[in-house]
DNA sequence: CATCTGACGACCG
DNA sequence: GCGGTCGCCAGAT
């Protein structure tokens, strides 16, 4: 299975904001829900300049185990997400994509 | 081919 | 908030 639409766009979650896997799945219509968008994100290239810890759980909880979920963490924080008990505040920091589903963007009616 | 295992999430008690 | 079930499905064993 090829994720890269998944990295795609989880590199276009800009600084400060995340993204929840069902999310990514439900704008991507991945076949298999969140947890599709789970295992593209486990199987991701590290190093690859993917915002990886920009994704986080339904209810912007870091699922991460240890020790990844203290180095997400401290990347969100590093980019002035608060985290508080493991989790962060959607309402203030999800991202919608404006220009991101983009590729099929409609020019307008 | 049968099972198990998840970077999930909605539901229910 | 917490634990359990269920649907989902690609990979690993």
């Amino acid at each position: 299975m090829s994720w890269a639409p998944v990295y795609s766009l989880v590199k276009q979650i800009p600084r400060g904001r995340v993204l929840t896997y069902g999310g990514l799945a439900k704008l991507l219509k991945l076949r298999g829900g969140a947890r599709s968008a789970g295992r593209a994100m486990a199987a991701s290239p590290s190093g690859r300049g993917i915002p990886w810890h920009r994704v986080v759980g339904a209810e912007g909880r870091i699922l991460l185990r240890e020790p990844h979920a203290s180095l997400q963490r401290r990347l969100l924080e590093s980019e002035g997400i608060e985290v508080i008990e493991r989790r962060v505040n959607l309402a203030s920091h999800l991202w919608t994509p404006r220009a991101a589903a983009a590729k099929s963007r409609k020019p307008r009616v």
